[in-house]
DNA sequence: GCCCTTGTTACGCC
DNA sequence: AGGCGTAACAAGGG
């Protein structure tokens, strides 16, 4: 499941595209947004890509014509130069199957970059509107977190999890980071104490980009693997829970997370 | 063949 | 109006 930090490591991988011009443009329907499909192709051929950013999950990739948008859904994966900036993704099938290739840019060197997505759940948009995301979840600040809690009811998770709040955290950073920071995912964000919201910038600051270092949001020490086998605490030795919070599976300590 | 996975969105309620 | 919860949807893997 591309977070935003697998997002960041495919960017990473999308860096070399700069400087290269765009010679060809094949994308399946199913992941065009709405009108794309009519545009792509006129606006996009020719053009040099000038950067490759991103915000949240959203991969932006600007040309000297508009910015290409790509968001992975569950299971994209980026091949650039025929090479996978993942290997295996969690949730994903860790195999390369040319069917699933989604949308390929051929450059005129004979290079390429390609979305390989089994499941089709990838977007590639042109000029897309990203005023609605909050804050980056590598970049977003103490001040930022502070006022997005306030006042709100939901769990903390449910608003974490929320892009207009903070942009790129999935449903395993948003566990890690609040076991980290020994805080409920049920806990009403309104009612967070100033330490509390202090503990949690300052667990995102640090443990997401080691997470980042060691290859995603897998990456944790409350892992995928951690959550299938449900084994104690590592911090306390107390059983962990699973159950639903803000619609999805959490996986929590209900000693030292209050 | 059912049920699991996640991110996004539509929708109903308050 | 807008915050919130829930469900539906995408589709392959176990």
């Amino acid at each position: 499941m591309p977070e935003g930090l697998e997002v960041e490591i495919y960017r990473r991988a999308a860096e070399p595209l700069i400087g290269r011009e765009i010679a060809r443009i094949e994308v399946d329907e199913r992941v065009a947004a709405p009108g794309v499909l009519d545009r792509i192709d006129d606006e996009l051929r020719g053009g040099t890509v000038l950067s490759a950013r991103r915000l949240g999950k959203q991969l932006l990739l600007d040309t000297d014509g508009p910015t290409l948008g790509v968001h992975f859904g569950m299971t994209g994966r980026i091949v650039v130069d025929d090479v996978a900036a993942i290997d295996q993704l969690e949730y994903g099938s860790g195999r390369d199957e040319p069917r699933w290739d989604r949308f390929r840019i051929t450059l005129a060197d004979g290079g390429s970059m390609r979305v390989n997505d089994p499941r089709r759940w990838s977007r590639v948009t042109l000029d897309p509107d990203i005023s609605g995301l909050g804050p980056d979840l590598l970049e977003v600040t103490y001040d930022q977190l502070r006022i997005a809690v306030s006042g709100r009811s939901r769990p903390i998770k449910a608003l974490l999890l929320d892009q207009h709040v903070v942009a790129g955290l999935g449903n395993l950073c948003v566990d890690e980071v609040l076991w980290h920071a020994r805080i409920a995912p049920a806990h009403p964000a309104g009612e967070l104490t100033g330490g509390e919201v202090a503990a949690l910038h300052r667990c995102m600051r640090q443990h997401l980009p080691v997470m980042l270092d060691r290859g995603g949001s897998h990456r944790g020490e409350v892992s995928p693997a951690f959550r299938a086998a449900l084994p104690s605490c590592p911090q306390d030795g107390a059983a962990l829970v699973r159950e639903t919070v803000g619609g999805r599976t959490t996986v929590w300590c209900p000693v030292h997370q209050v």
